[in-house]
RNA sequence: GGAUCUUUGGCAGAGUUGGUCGAAUGCACCGGUCUUGAAAACCGGCGAGGGUCAUACCUCCCAGGGUUCGAAUCCCUGAGGGUCCA
């Protein structure tokens, strides 16, 4: 959610700055217009009220003092016709302003580029040199169905399709990834913490995902809670409604979970493989922080994201999203890219964004600053996604019979 | 699953014949006096949100609904916790 105060005092500025993300004008408009009658109607509502405590206190004192009370009777029961109805019209208006104000997305920092999709991103650098082949390199499904390493059949009969089952090594390298990322976290200062992977409507509101993207998520049947598309929905809501010590600050936790998502909107795309999963696992850094040092840990975050890939020896490179690629609630994202030798390109393996005070406001998530009640940033990002890792892992470390090696740093995760 | 009790400010804990309760008290915390410094003692401050230049004013005593001119206090529903029974 926006600072609508904000939207009100400095429209040109906030308005200039959401159209960069495509958002129409005409919506701030009515936005604005809806936030100054509800304000309106809220003061006439309560200035209602006032006038019903002060003569509801009357009423005790003519009691005591045994006068008669039947006038007052008819001036308080007048008033009470007149509180429903201003009741309502808050009611009204408030529905009204907060539908519209949560399509809103964030508000992009000022050094997000200009562009329209993910061809107008910025790269930031590459890291490491993608390895020359002698021969053709495979794609990961095959070189997983070669080793035997993931069932794609028995996945689609358990469930449907993109579902899939490992298998042996295929199997323990995702679980040694597992391992080696949430340590490899912990050591970059990260706690550990293990998260329910169902949530409720209103955790789910407070990151961002609901209302606008019901589509997109796992519904349980007759009750109000949703699968978790990503570990960043129950980190993030830890702290809902909240009110951080300062000195506590910033919270920088990693967690492993399962990711749900019901990829509407996505057919035909990445149907081979497991690039694109409805359950697919994900090692997940959520930080909160104090608004001042939260550019500076969001570098952190992507530094360590990065440093997995190094560590894995697997070639990767960053990118700024453009404004038309930026995420719903994100103010600025670095995507990682990991480069997949099979299908000779960079495909996205980890997103890091600092969404500001947006999911604070929404998640009343607020720090003590002094004598003030402030919100705070909270920023998220994958480190990593681990079934992409072994689709980077399969295609960089293949062998021209088809075989896979493992990389060095996850041999003590192997059992090896 | 059944019965019963319970849910209050950072914590503990009053308040249940409905009005003067946004809420006693203790602890914690902050400021001051005293002290070489600290502790103790004493004095003062100290929940949140909205609103205002600041007041005023409105809202919040688990959540939602109801009774009433008026509810932390009464009634209903739900959630969490305790105890007993099965």
């Amino acid at each position: 959610m926006i600072d609508l105060k904000q939207l009100q005092k400095d429209f040109d500025g906030i308005s200039k700055k959401l159209m960069r993300k495509g958002v129409d004008e005409k919506l701030l408009e009515k936005v604005k217009e809806k936030f100054e009658e509800l304000k309106e109607a809220k003061a006439a509502y309560e200035k209602l009220q006032a006038a019903q405590n002060a003569m509801s206190k009357e009423f005790g004192i003519y009691k005591r003092e045994g006068k008669d009370i039947s006038e007052l009777k008819a001036r308080v029961d007048a008033n009470k016709i007149k509180i429903t109805q201003a009741l309502e019209v808050q009611r009204e208006k408030q529905e009204e302003l907060e539908t519209l104000a949560m399509a809103i997305p964030n508000i992009p920092d000022d050094d997000v580029p200009d562009g329209e999709d993910e061809a107008d991103n910025v790269e930031i650098k590459k890291v490491l040199t993608p390895r020359e082949f002698s021969f053709t390199p495979k794609e990961h499904w095959e070189l997983a169905e070669q080793n035997g390493w993931i069932d794609f059949e028995r996945g689609v009969k358990l469930a449907c399709s993109r579902f899939s089952v490992a298998y042996d090594m295929g199997a323990k390298l995702e679980r040694a990834l597992i391992n080696f990322m949430l340590n490899y976290n912990a050591k970059k200062g990260f706690t550990e913490v293990s998260v329910p992977h169902i949530v409720n409507r209103k955790a789910l509101e407070g990151t961002g995902q609901l209302p606008k993207f019901e589509d997109d998520l796992y519904k349980i049947e007759g009750q109000d809670l949703y699968l978790i598309p990503t570990a960043e929905v129950p980190l993030t809501n830890l702290f809902q409604d909240e009110i951080l010590p300062a000195d506590k600050l910033p919270f920088k936790m990693t967690g492993y979970t399962s990711c749900y998502r019901k990829e509407a909107g996505a057919a035909g795309r990445d149907t081979r493989g497991i690039i694109r999963q409805h359950q697919f696992h994900k090692v997940e850094l959520v930080c909160i922080t104090k608004p001042e040092e939260s550019d500076i840990i969001f570098d952190e975050m992507v530094a360590t994201a990065s440093e997995i890939l190094t560590a894995l020896e697997l070639p990767h490179r960053l990118v700024t999203l453009c404004t038309g690629d930026l995420g719903f609630g994100a103010a600025k994202t670095v995507d990682i890219e990991v480069w997949l030798p099979g299908q000779n390109t960079y495909r996205e393996i980890s997103s890091i964004s600092n969404t500001r005070d947006f999911q604070a406001r929404r998640a009343k998530i607020r720090f003590k600053n002094g004598k003030k009640n402030e919100l705070v940033h909270t920023l998220n990002g994958s480190a990593l996604a681990v079934g992409r890792t072994m689709v980077a892992i399969m295609e960089n470390f293949q062998n021209e019979d088809g075989s896979i090696h493992i990389p060095k740093a996850l041999e003590p995760y192997m059992g090896m």
